[in-house]
DNA sequence: AATGAATGAGCCTTCATTCAT
DNA sequence: TATGAATGAAGGCTCATTCAT
């Protein structure tokens, strides 16, 4: 497979992902992202194998890039007030994001394959590497003093369950974004000092 | 429809729930439920016209069946705290349940039925029951002197965002009972007066 | 069968005529009838066997009470110009007919049996019959010095073609009542002597 | 769709026009169509979603054949008495044809789309269409002096109706080749000026 | 690499007909 | 007589997948 073959899997890919981001899962058919494609059903074939080999790969790109994006644009003298922040709004991003959107999809992906270990591995992955990311910042603020915490890991925790709430809550009863904002700051104020 | 067609009806349902446990809602299909009947084909269509149908009067029975529960067999003299371990026992036990267990068929019919005012009316009442109980109890707590909290409702919105993350976890990523316990165990802990 | 069942016969294909009225003859099952009747399905059964078998009833009784009007209601003294109006005007009656009329759901019925000698064998009687009482009429005329034509059987049965061309043409292209007395009209004026 | 899939759907429409002069059109299914044409159910639905597109296409081509054909075959020298003949007896084959005769099924499916504009659109224009030419022939021949007639206009309806009767009578009463030539011999001789 | 026609399995739905009550 | 639940056959339609070109 050369070079133009590849670009060709990005452009199935892209075009795929919104087809997800519509129809969800489940509901998707090989019909669905041909026409998405404009290419032949036997084209697409030839790239992939099924709409569950499609779907890992999507999620497979989407994962990967949301690890990238949560490193940089902080000055590293910011205060971990201000990066738990920062890690909350990128939450409150994807909480609340209505393109591109493949949140739903996963889930159901998830539903559908529950139980096969290496499916869901690459979510459990991100969900534990997220209680890593927040059991550290939370340490490092207890340990400079703005935060208030007995027990790090246990918050990281309550924090990630809290964020998975409400990114189900926002696809299925659906959530303002004042509901969220208000959320984050009562996880936010029960951390800093003051209280 | 007499009386005996009733009985019919509910044997459907019982049926139908199995196979909603088992395979998810979109997943399912009028034959899935003839089969798991033991019925005919046309039978079926004499007591329900969908597997959306079905589905509905399994999520409603389940819904009232919930709310029932949670009032009994607690002595009046109960302690809050108590009150409070009681209903998230009760949480935990849908949590972690896997027969009868239609959580999973529940997330998929929101998502396929997202947008749909009726559709979603029932499950966004029991979470704000949800939050209203604990908001009651959590005041009364406060009252009595039981537990520390400035805000009951912005408190109980954040019970209920963690017990909905830790349902929708557990459908996916899996969870032990341990690691229930230590985050219900957390969430009180937040509460009582030692803190 | 008792007097009582008698009627509810009657009550059946009054209620039936409707739905052939409505549907035509192949579109109709015996499910529509039983909801137009508002009886059980089991009951229609103990009357009739197929929508075939109350179809004929309704066609008998129509054709019966087709042939009773005819008669009535001419002085005995009518001009026989008179008395072709007045046959004339009776078809039209049953060209632009809509209530009640069950035309297309005979020609479907007829299209359906076709062949068969004895489904057929009503209709083709009526039309013979009509035939014959149009000779009649034209060669009365022609005796009375009333009428001009040469023969009398010919023009009998041209009228009747006429007659049935405008009915299958009410019922596929739509005719309105101008058109059909312009041609009835141009009918008789072929016969009356100022020719 | 390139040429290829152009022939198959000729070799189609010629398939099912054969199932549908035997079956008439409300009958036919597209299993009908499928297994005269001996292919697959899906591979049918490739080229056409529903009997009803597939028999106005057929209709279509139907009409359209039969307009051609009423042109040539006349020198020019011919007299209007002989063209009248000509167009009779076309009319005639239709009336009595036997084969690939898709009449039923045409009424059949008029009646099921009475009312629909564009449905019986095709039939009008047909109707009309002979009316003109009819009108035509009968002022031209009335200007030669070969026909006798005070309304060229009235006469032409008075004959589709008449040919229109005839063919109905055909496919639900059954009619001999020498009826029709009776008649439509009858229709010639009032026109003639022998008269 | 790419096309898109073709297949056949599978689900949905409706109906005529039967039968226990 | 009358009911209406139940059955199973039949037809409609869509989709994943293959394959000749």
């Amino acid at each position: 497979m050369g070079e133009k073959s590849e670009l060709k899997r990005e452009y199935i890919l892209k075009k795929a992902k919104v087809v997800f981001a519509h129809k969800g899962y489940r509901a998707v058919t090989m019909k669905d992202i041909v026409e998405a494609c404009e290419i032949s059903r036997g084209g697409l074939y030839l790239y992939f194998g099924s709409t569950e080999d499609i779907f890992k790969e999507i999620l497979k790109l989407e994962l990967e890039s949301g690890s990238e994006e949560g490193s940089g644009n902080l000055s590293q003298d910011a205060s971990m007030t201000e990066i738990l922040m920062f890690f909350l709004k990128e939450q409150k991003k994807m909480i609340l994001r209505k393109k591109q959107d493949i949140t739903i999809a996963t889930y159901e992906y998830m539903f559908a394959h529950r139980g096969e270990k290496d499916s869901t591995e690459m979510i459990r992955t991100q969900f534990e590497t997220g209680v890593m990311v927040l059991t550290k910042i939370i340490q490092e603020g207890v340990e400079r003093g703005e935060f208030y915490c007995a027990n790090a890991k246990a918050e990281a925790n309550n924090i990630m369950y809290v964020l998975e709430g409400m990114k189900v809550c926002a696809k299925t009863l659906g959530l303002s974004e004042r509901k969220v904002d208000e959320e984050l700051l009562y996880l936010v104020s029960g951390l800093v000092m003051e209280e």
